[in-house]
DNA sequence: CTGGTTGCAAAACCTTTGCAAAGTC
DNA sequence: GACTTTGCAAAGGTTTTGCAACCAG
């Protein structure tokens, strides 16, 4: 089974331990979210539909609100537009470029010392994972 | 006049050299925004309709648009929610807290460090003047 | 006067909600 | 079988847009 198989199914275990039920669409929209990183969710609902036509929106946006409750998935702000969906386990933080769109992925730990310093300096615990750091890329300047 | 009162009075001069025309709505406009930082456009509607109730809010928020584009003023994002503006002028970062909803000002310079640290590791411009940076503040940790 | 600006109404965009029917455990 | 979850449709909050009337320069 693929590695994005495999998360999905850790993912679809917790959710029935904790006393969730498991249905085709919950799977299914697991299953997208574990293979793709940063997806809208209009963008989950078309994957999910390619292979489940009868799963609807507002399923998606109620599960993906299920999910993060239970800690699995979590959604983030890239800029304008609607919010993206990741694994809670995601490691990255995202730098977006406002003028092209790209988006950069950095380890979580390279911004360790940061939050330390705001924290020592303003007592504020900056969590970089829920808005994401916009501005522009070195070719975009 | 007051300090508020003469910044929007510069702004009004800068709006008119760049071609724009002065109407009383953008006057009034750029008055609230010159007074009140932070103010989402439906709050801006309902300060400039208390003296100026024929003022709209589709022309509130094509004003806000056309005063960003002349580069005096700017919207940011605090969170959730509709977007805030503020004179492009301000000299401040914010902390915005996810917990209690309560903003912390912090002087722009006090990040010049971490701005030149990102740029220097990523080749990356963070712009942290357009979404906020948000967290927990002291006492909601 | 004349082109930029406005008020109004409608739509766009993303997301949430009420409800009866269906599905999971 | 009990209770959760779903599909559908409608509405919600914020922002944008088309258009004719209006007004600043």
């Amino acid at each position: 089974m693929s590695a994005a198989g495999q998360r999905a199914e850790v993912l679809i275990r917790s959710l029935r331990e904790q006393g969730q039920r498991v249905t085709t669409g919950r799977r299914a929209i697991i299953e997208v979210v574990a293979a793709n990183a940063d997806l809208s969710a209009e963008e989950i609902v078309g994957f999910v539909q390619r292979d489940h036509p009868e799963v609807h929106s507002s399923t998606v946006y109620r599960t993906l609100e299920t999910l993060e409750e239970a800690g699995l998935v979590r959604h983030l702000h890239l800029g304008h537009g609607p919010a993206r969906w990741q694994l809670a386990a995601d490691p990255s933080y995202r730098l977006a470029c406002e003028g092209c769109g790209t988006v950069q992925l950095v380890p979580r730990v390279r911004f360790d010392e940061v939050r330390r310093q705001v924290q020592a300096e303003f007592g504020f615990a900056v969590a970089f994972q829920h808005f994401a750091m916009t501005g522009r890329c070195s070719a975009c300047q």
